[in-house]
DNA sequence: CACGGGATCGTCT
DNA sequence: GACGATCCCGTGT
């Protein structure tokens, strides 16, 4: 069952980036379908966050859909070949963003292999924002979609519960921590202790 | 395992 | 024309 638009109400784009962990993120691509669970995010917020496109560019043609309705995709490439998964936050004009870090891979682990030329089965398979979006057969054509609408070919599903004392906090990465204080913010979350998520952080809080 | 460099191109200046 | 919310592979330990 595809958690539907009022899961998307929540406002707050750090809470929303902990409530988005233990869910199960689904796709449906060209007949196939593949899933893992969400084991690491990070908060992105437009209004004050000098990390977040939003905020950098303003409202530009790719930026456009951060600024759209919540639940949302909004896909883009990084470093020219990358594809990252971002999920809107926040009404219309609320330029929020969680992007999905890792993921737990449990369905059709086979095709997912597949699409990222993997033989043998190992944490690299999606362990990273760019290894999860190809694992799930995601590209740039998924910007703009909506995840609960019924014939969307992308949506998140209830799965594990995760107690708030399972999850650590830490810096984004890729934050140069010299350019802006908002690279400090532990907007970084991921579930402790499991294997899947993409790097060890040496600054951690837990709660 | 840690580190470093190269790949590669859409987007904005 | 420069710059990434990254990944992969090579090298060295």
């Amino acid at each position: 069952m595809r958690l539907d638009s009022t899961f998307y109400t929540e406002s707050d784009v750090v809470m929303m980036a902990k409530s988005l962990l233990g869910k199960k993120l689904v796709t449906h691509i060209n007949g196939e379908c593949t899933a893992g669970i969400i084991v690491e995010t990070e908060a992105y917020r437009g209004h004050d966050d000098k990390g977040c496109h939003a905020n950098r560019h303003g409202l530009t043609p790719r930026t456009a859909t951060i600024f759209g309705p919540c639940g949302h995709v909004y896909m883009y490439i990084c470093y020219g070949m990358h594809p990252m998964l971002n999920i809107v936050v926040g009404d219309s004009g609320q330029a929020d963003a969680v992007l999905v870090r890792a993921i737990e891979p449990v369905y059709n682990i086979d095709i997912m292999q597949r699409r990222r030329s993997m033989e043998k089965l190992s944490k690299s398979l999606t362990n990273g924002p760019g290894k999860l979006a190809v694992s799930l057969g995601l590209s740039k054509s998924q910007n703009a979609r909506c995840l609960f609408d019924e014939d969307s070919d992308i949506w998140i599903e209830n799965a594990e519960s995760v107690e708030i004392n399972d999850i650590y906090a830490g810096p984004r990465v890729g934050m140069s921590i010299f350019v802006a204080e908002c690279s400090n913010w532990a907007w970084r979350f991921y579930i402790k202790g499991n294997p899947w998520v993409s790097k060890p952080s040496h600054i951690e809080y837990p709660w």
